[in-house]
DNA sequence: ATGAAAGCGCTAACAA
DNA sequence: TTGTTAGCGCTTTCAT
C-alpha cells in the first residue's frame, strides 16, 4: 500500500530523457522535439505522474495560495458569500485559498496571519478585519494585502461596497410608498469596542448605512426622530438563536405611542428579529408595517420575502482574487498603486414594503399575547 | 522593499550555531546547553524569523493540510456550519484546510480532488462527495479520506447523523400534539440524478428521514397518504431567490379538500417556502398549521421562529478532522480500522408547532388572494 | 534540443 | 551537546 509519490525523476528515466526535458514538457516551454515529448506525455501518462506543487513553491518561492481571514461563515451568510467568491475565483486561476474564521477575536487573528505567513501564501485577504495591527503584521511581512467591506486605516487595496447609495436607496424606496416614521435599527459604534462578535459592525460600513438613512429623510424634510433609532448587535455567537437586537428594539418601537409604519434594519439577521416580534403583535406586513433589510441573505427565506438592498457578495469575493492576481503580473513599477474597487449594491423588492398605512387609521397600542422566544 | 525571508541559516549565522542547533531549539527537542538556547532565541527573536512550512513540508513529506470538499457554503448554511467545524478544529491542531465548492458538479469535485493531491494535503474530506469515482481517486492516491454526512458506497472512515431517529422525533412531537394529517416535503431521489444542484438529496439522508416519517405515523396506526407526500428541490442555484419547492407544494397541499394540519419539511430551506405559502394564505402558524423542519440552519431566524431537528453541524466537521488527527498518532497495526462517527440530532422545540386545530371545524378551501412571489 | 547541476529551506541520521 | 550533510521534488541557468 505504500505507494512513494512518483517523482520527476521516475518519469525521466522510463522516459529517457532528463528531468529538465521532463518540466519542459509539463509546462509546454522551451524547444522540444515532437518526438520526445512523445515520449514523456506517454512516461507521463503510465506513471500517473502529479506535480508536486509543494516542491514547486519551495522553488519559485510562490504558492499560489491566498489566505483569507474573516469574521466567520457563520451565522451571517454574508461571509460565506464572499468567501464562496473568493473560493471559486482563485480555484478558476489555479490558485487556493487558506480560509480562518476568527470570530472577531483579535488574538485569534494575529494568530492566523502567522499561520499565513508561515505557510508562505502570497497574499493575505481580509474581510473586516479585528485589528489593524495584523494587517500591518501582514504588509510587514512582505505579502500582498486586500481589505474588503470594512477596511482599517491601514492603506492597502480595498474592496468595499457603496453603503451609503444602498441605504439611501432603501429609504427612498420607503418615501416613495408614502411612509414617514420610519425606524432605523443598525449596529451601533458604540458597542464596537465592548465585545470581540461586534467587529463587523464597525464605523465605515454601519456609518455610511445611518447617514444614507439621516440624509435621506432630511433631503425629504422628514424630521429624524430619535425614538425611532435603535443601535445594537447583529448577533452573538455564544447561542445559536436569534440573539440579535433586531426582535427587542422591533417591539419597543411598536409601543410606541405614534409607533413607526416602515422599519429600516441595516442587516437581514436584525430585519429577521423585527418580522418575528410583528408577527408576534398580530400584525401584518406590509400592511400595517413595512420593513426593509441589508445584505440579501436571508431576505428570500422569510416571511413575507424580505425588500432589502443587495450586496454582491461572491463578486465582492472575486473582485479582492482579482487584484491579487493582477499584481503578481505587474512589473515591480506600477506595484506602487493602492486598488480601490468600490462595488454598488440594488435594492431587491420583494414583499415585505407596501403603501404606507393611511395616516389617519387609529394606531392602537399593541399588547403582545404571547411571548414566541423559547428556548 | 525586497525583504528575502529570513532562513534558519540566518538564524545560525548570527547565534554562531548551526542550523540543527536552531532547528532543536525551535522544536524544543534533543539536548541544547541553557546556554546556547538563550543565544539562540534571542537571533530567533532579532531576526524575526518564521518557519517555513512549505520547506518543512517537501522535508517530512506531511503538510498538516486537510482538503475539504463540500457542495457549498452557500446558501445551504449546513455547509457553512461543517466547514467551520473543520477549520476550527484543524486551527486548533495547526493544521490547515483547504475548500473546494463543487456546487454539485462531479467535474469540479474531480479536479478538486486533483489540486488537493498536486497540493499533497494529507486527507481530504468529502461532505456528500457527488460521485464515488471521486473518493476512489482520492484513495488511489494514497490518502486518508473520510466522507462525511452522506457517504457514498465507498469504505472510508465516516461521520454521518442519525437521521431517522431525528425525523421520528419530529412526527413524534406532531403526533402528541394531536397532528394526525401530517405532510411531508423531502427531496426526492428520483431528482438526483438528471441536476447536479441536487447532489445532496440523495439516499442515505433523505432515505432515512423519510423512513422515520412513514414507519412513525405507521407505529400510531396513522394511514400513510400519498396525497400528503411530496419530493422536490431544497434549493437551486441558478439565482438566489427561494427556488425550492417548499413553497409550491405548500399551496397544493393548502388547496386539498382536507388539508394537512402540520407540514414536515425535511430541510429548514423547504420550511421556509412553506411558512411564505401560509402567510400568503393568510392563515396563521402554528394555530391553524404547524410545520417543522430539519437542520436547524434558518430555523431561529423565521416567522415565526421554527420548530426544527438540529444536526450538530460544526460537531460533525471537528469530528472528522479528529478522526484524521487520531490516524496520524497511530501505528499502521490498528490503521485498518475505518472509523464510523455517527452522531445524533435534537428536536427544537420553538413556535411553529402547535396543538392540531380540532378535527371538526369546518376546513374551508384557501384561495390565495396574492401571489408574493416577485422578481 | 537536451542535460547537468545548483539550490529553494528544512529535517534527521550520523559523526564528532 | 553540537555540527555535517544528504536529500525532499522541483525549476532554471548554463553548457553542450
Amino acid at each position: 500500500m505504500e505507494k512513494r509519490n512518483v517523482t520527476l525523476k521516475d518519469v525521466a528515466r522510463k522516459a529517457g530523457v532528463s528531468t529538465a526535458t521532463v518540466a519542459r514538457v509539463l509546462h509546454d516551454q522551451g524547444y522540444i522535439a515532437e518526438e520526445t515529448r512523445k515520449q514523456v506525455e506517454a512516461a507521463i501518462r503510465e506513471t500517473g505522474y502529479r506535480i508536486n506543487v509543494v516542491a514547486q513553491g519551495l522553488r519559485k518561492q510562490q504558492t499560489l495560495t491566498i489566505g483569507h481571514i474573516l469574521h466567520s461563515i457563520m451565522p451571517n451568510p454574508f461571509y460565506a458569500g464572499v468567501a464562496l467568491g473568493v473560493e471559486q475565483e482563485a480555484m478558476k486561476h489555479g490558485w487556493s485559498v487558506l480560509m480562518i474564521n476568527v470570530q472577531g477575536d483579535a488574538r485569534r487573528e494575529r494568530l492566523g496571519v502567522e499561520t499565513l505567513i508561515q505557510r508562505r501564501v502570497d497574499a493575505i485577504l481580509f474581510t473586516s478585519a479585528v485589528d489593524e495591527t495584523n494587517v500591518r503584521l501582514a504588509l510587514d511581512a512582505g505579502l500582498q494585502v486586500v481589505q474588503v467591506q470594512q477596511p482599517t486605516a491601514i492603506p492597502t487595496h480595498q474592496v468595499t461596497v457603496d453603503n451609503y447609495v444602498g441605504s439611501a436607496a432603501a429609504v427612498e424606496h420607503l418615501i416613495s410608498l408614502g411612509h414617514r416614521r420610519i425606524a432605523y435599527i443598525g449596529a451601533g459604534p458604540t458597542y464596537v469596542h465592548q465585545d470581540p462578535a461586534f467587529v463587523e459592525c464597525l464605523k465605515s460600513v454601519e456609518g455610511e448605512r445611518f447617514s444614507g438613512y439621516r440624509d435621506t429623510l432630511q433631503k425629504y424634510q422628514i424630521p429624524v426622530d430619535e425614538q425611532l433609532i435603535a443601535f445594537g448587535r447583529y448577533y452573538t455567537l455564544e447561542h445559536d438563536n436569534n440573539s440579535g437586537d433586531g426582535y427587542t428594539y422591533t417591539r419597543q418601537f411598536l409601543q410606541l405611542d405614534r409607533r413607526p409604519t416602515a422599519i429600516f434594519a441595516t442587516c437581514d439577521i436584525l430585519a429577521t428579529g423585527a418580522l418575528q416580534a410583528i408577527y408576534e403583535c398580530s400584525l401584518r406586513v406590509p400592511d400595517d408595517i413595512s420593513i426593509i433589510g441589508f445584505d440579501n441573505t436571508y431576505a428570500p427565506y422569510l416571511t413575507p420575502p424580505l425588500t432589502t438592498v443587495e450586496l454582491p457578495m461572491t463578486d465582492i469575493g472575486k473582485a479582492a482574487v482579482r487584484i491579487v492576481l493582477e499584481q503578481g503580473q505587474q512589473d515591480t513599477s506600477t506595484s506602487w498603486v493602492q486598488h480601490q474597487v468600490r462595488l454598488s449594491t440594488r435594492l431587491v423588492v420583494r414583499s415585505s414594503t407596501g403603501v404606507a398605512p393611511s395616516e389617519h387609521a387609529p394606531t392602537t397600542q399593541i399588547v403582545p399575547t404571547t411571548n414566541m422566544k423559547k428556548e
